[in-house]
DNA sequence: ATTTGCATTAACAATTCTGTTAAACAATAT
DNA sequence: ATATTGTTTAACAGAATTGTTAATGCAAAT
């Protein structure tokens, strides 16, 4: 009797997950167009009515997917404030390592989110707002605190959203073009968890190599 | 007699190339899948058979975009290069710039070329060994330079690659992200040729301090 | 045991999209 | 004038894809 209830309710959830585990892989790698419904609930192991019996449409079950993915695009904003006890050097090596870790964990997020903006910019007002606020948050938290070693001559004053967007840069192309680069790109890249380590502090190092006074 | 043989041989370049065009928008904003050969026929403002009869298929036609700007993305990668015969420092300022200046003028190119690669990758194995050798080539043609200068201890040695990988990230990812950012950073991005100047301005500053000695 | 409610399936319907074809058309060469 | 060649259109065919539905199964509650 209990165990009874514990694999039915076990298995109902196990399929909906099913479905959007495998909803999350296919529309990550070949977008809302690419994306086949009878792909997903054949990956998921259901017949594709399930996938409609669940998630209605196509697009619901999308929405579901991009809900949280934004959510983990924030989050990832989030990690570059770094340790804001320390001092802006460090800090900043803090929040760009984190930074780069968290891409590094969702690699194809960037992909994704770009490709959804510029495809259906409309769709995305809402959602966006999360995130403008969490930039807000950012560029907030760590301006002032560059201005004030700035005044100290510690380093070079900077804009912050100016290096923000350097961050995001190195960091997130990394990843991005990882799979047109690394035919490309030799020994370099042959050891992927190597390239990626050298690629973390070549990050590091470029950015602070910025704020350095002359 | 003459005029209308003019005409007949314009209108003919033109249905075709009007369709080109069409397809090259199509395609470079949504992608393979995204694209329908009837809204490339209608933006053409020719009826869909007569793409088929110019291109027999979606794929073929998509292919001669593809084509086209493989050859694009081959050139911008050389405009890295710069003039050799300038001082390292003057040669990287210039090779940045252009290259900036190139993706300024194809800015859905890497998105495009990105998408398409992580798709379908074994597709690209041949315009990929094109890319692949001018990849060398600038390789080669940077790195002896930099080594001498770092040998006279004008500036920091660094592997040219992973300076090559730096420069991509911050030129290319500025128009890849366009989109996305520019509802977020407020001012900064409010005036379009603003923006793009002072982000040019700031990947050269950014990479030319790289490479400064301490 | 029967009912109730959700889960599941298979078959089908509707639409959209790519690609074809046969006929009409236009310009040129003979 | 007529034949020839390439261009264009409209109508259609086939396939793929999303979404629906009616029937069936199955576990739990009464």
């Amino acid at each position: 009797m209990f165990i009874a209830i514990i694999m039915k309710s076990n298995d109902k959830q196990t399929k909906e997950q099913e479905i959007l585990k495998a909803a999350e892989q296919e529309f990550l790698t070949k977008g809302y167009d690419g994306a086949r419904t009878t792909s997903i609930a054949q990956a998921a192991g259901v017949t594709h009515a399930m996938l409609h019996y669940y998630f209605r449409t196509k697009e619901q079950l999308f929405d579901r997917i991009v809900e949280s993915k934004f959510s983990t695009m924030s989050q990832s904003l989030i990690a570059i404030l770094g340790d804001p006890t320390l001092p802006i050097v460090e800090r900043l090596k803090v929040g760009i390592g984190a930074h780069f870790d968290f891409v590094a964990e969702n690699p194809q997020l960037p992909r994704f989110v770009i490709n959804e903006i510029v495809s259906r910019p409309e769709r995305y007002d809402v959602l966006y707002k999360r995130v403008g606020s969490v930039v807000d948050n950012v560029y907030n938290g760590l301006q002032a605190d560059i201005d004030r070693a700035a005044a100290r001559g510690e380093i070079e004053r900077v804009d912050v959203r100016m290096l923000l967007i350097s961050i995001m840069s190195l960091n997130i192309f990394t990843f991005l073009a990882y799979p047109f680069m690394e035919p490309l790109m030799g020994e370099l890249m042959a050891n992927r968890e190597r390239f990626i380590e050298a690629r973390k502090a070549e990050n590091i190092a470029t950015i602070l190599k910025r704020i350095e006074k002359r």
